[in-house]
DNA sequence: TGTATAATTGAGAATGAGATTCAATTGCAA
DNA sequence: TTGCAATTGAATCTCATTCTCAATTATACA
């Protein structure tokens, strides 16, 4: 069984829940994707595949996925939320372009080391993790 | 004039809108807060002081005061967006905990340098920046 | 100071992401 | 296998946010 699937499982277990087939489809159809997505996207790949997942259980799911720790969401590109996920992941941070919607992702191994310092500060147990900035690239400031 | 209000205006005038009084109460109010606050909080604080300002205004407004710099949004609190005004603050952090909703806000001056880095190497112009973490606070840690 | 013009406003309707309901189904423990 | 709680899908509902449009207002200029 793949690492993250275990992982996935043994949170559901843990809450006295079931890994189903739908949930594992979509723990599948999300590690499956390396780039940001929202549940809208994840149906619609299901669709395009005659596989029966409804949008209710994805919007069901994603959540379960955000607390087990696989996947988190990212910083909201338009009116949907978006997410990515995490698992075997380096965590880094997001630069999104308010003219084109482009979304640049860098690594920085400083801003691990904040994090880690400031929940052991305040004893803050971190689920989800998030350094964000919205802003213009390079060549949409030219267009300004 | 305080600055704030200049800093709205120049933005305004240089985008050819205008400094309209309903513009200039949605200001007022930001920035006679210290917290996180959504469009519907403002709209409350109004009819609470028999000020007219739709709803449809405060939605149109508060884009303009990201746009111009004062505003930001901050991490979502629940449904709705929230937003802090950031004039005259240092860049901070927030942790928000799963559990009970609560905010801490946490400053922390490497955040600053990594952001400049950050959007130096990439040519990005920076307009809204956001670090977040969320999980479970002390307490609530204690109830799972 | 009046006038033209484009920006702005409020009220209510429309939109749409996401949550909820409930009857039918399914996973799992004994 | 059986029982039961968890789960699912379809439809419905919710409610934050956006849109529409007629009436109003801020500014530039005559």
């Amino acid at each position: 069984m793949k690492k993250e699937k275990e992982i996935f499982k043994k949170y559901l277990v843990g809450k006295g829940l079931k890994l189903t087939s739908e949930r594992e489809l979509i723990l599948e159809e999300v590690f499956s994707r390396h780039d940001h997505f929202d549940a809208e996207a994840l149906f619609q790949a299901f669709r395009a595949r005659s596989e029966n997942v409804s949008r209710a259980t994805i919007y069901r799911t994603l959540p379960l996925l955000v607390e087990s720790g696989l996947v988190q969401e990212a910083l909201r590109c338009g009116e949907r939320v978006c997410y990515e996920h995490i698992y075997g992941h380096k965590s880094h941070g997001h630069m999104i372009c308010i003219g084109c919607g482009k979304i640049i992702e860098f690594e920085n191994k400083a801003l691990e080391k904040i994090r880690k310092k400031v929940c052991e500060e305040y004893g803050f147990k971190p689920v989800e993790f998030r350094f964000g900035i919205k802003g213009y690239c390079k060549d949409c400031q030219k267009k300004l």
